[in-house]
DNA sequence: CGGCAGGTGCGGA
DNA sequence: TCCGCACCTGCC
C-alpha cells in the first residue's frame, strides 16, 4: 500500500509492531505512528517509541530539505529530485540489526542473504501479528551469545557464524557502545566501527550514512557500484572511486553520499519500469 | 564440475 | 600501507 509502512521494533524484551502512514503533503510533511502492542502502553514508553522512530527515520533533521533545496535545479540532480523530492535512506533497524544485515550480505548473493536471514529469524526472532500483517522482529544479541558456533553453522550461515558470535559477544559486554559512535566525528565513528570483528569498510560504510545519518560519508566505493556511478555522471564505466569522489565532492559538499544515493535509486526505479541494458550486465543475482 | 559472489581478517612483503 | 589468499554455501 502507497504511503504507508509496517514493521516491527524490538526494544530490549519487548516487540512492537509499527504502522507509519504519510499524512500531509511532500512539502509539508507529517506521518501518522500506530503501535500495537501486547500489553497497554505506558505513555513514557509509546514517548520512546517516538523517539527511537525519530531518531533511527533522522525526522528532526532538516538535512534533506536543505539538500532539496540546494540541488533542484541542479542539471545532473534536478531531474532526480523532482522525481524524489523528500525520499530519505530506509534505516529502520537498530546497529545490532544493522550488524546481522551487514554481515549476513556479505560475500554472497541476495538470494542467500535473504535465506540466511530467514533462517535467523525462524531460530532466534520472533514473528509479529500486527494490523492483519507478520512481520519477523529479530533477536536481543544475548541470544546468539548463548547460542553455539555449530549451532549457527547448521543454520546454512557458513563461516559468518563467528562473525555472529563475535559481535554478540562484544555487544552484550559493552565493548561496541552505541551511545559513544554517537558522539564521534566521521573518522572517529569510522575507525571505532571498523574495529568491529566482521565489519569492513563496506560494511562501516553502509552503516555511516543509513545509520548514523551522514549523508556526506563517501570513504569507500565499491567496484560494482563505482561503475554504476561512473556510468551515471560521466557516461562511461571506466572512472575510478577516486575520480568519483572528487567529483561528487566539489559538485555536492556536504552530501556525496545522498547525491549518489538518489541517483542510484532514481536508475534502479527506471530499470525496474523498463530495462536498462547496460546496468542489467552490471547487476548481479 | 570449478568458479565465484554488493567482504573481511590475516599473514607476509 | 598494500597485496594475496582463505573462507561457507549455493548456484551457474
Amino acid at each position: 500500500m502507497p504511503g504507508v509502512l509496517w514493521q516491527t521494533l524490538r526494544l530490549a524484551q519487548d516487540i512492537y509492531g509499527l504502522k507509519m502512514g504519510a499524512l500531509g503533503t511532500i512539502d509539508e510533511p507529517q506521518i501518522r505512528l500506530t503501535v500495537f502492542s501486547s500489553r497497554a502502553l505506558k505513555p513514557r514508553v509509546f514517548s520512546k517509541i517516538v523517539r527511537e522512530v525519530t531518531r533511527r527515520y533522522d525526522l528532526d533533521s532538516t538535512a534533506i530539505a536543505e539538500f532539496v533545496q540546494r540541488y533542484s535545479t541542479d542539471k545532473i540532480l534536478g531531474h532526480v529530485i523532482e522525481r524524489w523530492r523528500g525520499m530519505r535512506p530506509k534505516s529502520g533497524y537498530s546497529l545490532y540489526e544493522y550488524l546481522v544485515i551487514t554481515v549476513m550480505l556479505q560475500n554472497t548473493v541476495v538470494k542467500r542473504s535473504v535465506a540466511m536471514l530467514h533462517s535467523l529469524f525462524e531460530h532466534y526472532g520472533r514473528l509479529a501479528e500486527f494490523d492483519e500483517h507478520e512481520l519477523w522482529a529479530f533477536w536481543e544479541a544475548k541470544a546468539i551469545e548463548r547460542t553455539s558456533e555449530k549451532e549457527l553453522r547448521a543454520l546454512r550461515v557458513g563461516y559468518r557464524a563467528k562473525i555472529l558470535k563475535r559481535q554478540a559477544n562484544q555487544l552484550v559486554r559493552r565493548h561496541i557502545d552505541e551511545g559513544r559512535l554517537w558522539g564521534l566525528g566521521r573518522t572517529e565513528r569510522l575507525k571505532e566501527l571498523d574495529k568491529i570483528y566482521g565489519v569492513g569498510p563496506q560494511s562501516a560504510g553502509y552503516m555511516l550514512y543509513e545509520f548514523f545519518h551522514d549523508y556526506d560519508a563517501l570513504e569507500h566505493i565499491p567496484p560494482w557500484e563505482g561503475k554504476i556511478y561512473s556510468r551515471i555522471l560521466f557516461g562511461h564505466d571506466r572512472a575510478s572511486p577516486e575520480r568519483i569522489m572528487e567529483f561528487v565532492g566539489r559538485r555536492f559538499p556536504g552530501f556525496r553520499h545522498l547525491a549518489l544515493d538518489y541517483l542510484i535509486t532514481d536508475l534502479f526505479w527506471r530499470h525496474r519500469e523498463q530495462n536498462i541494458d547496460w546496468l542489467a550486465k552490471l547487476i548481479r543475482r
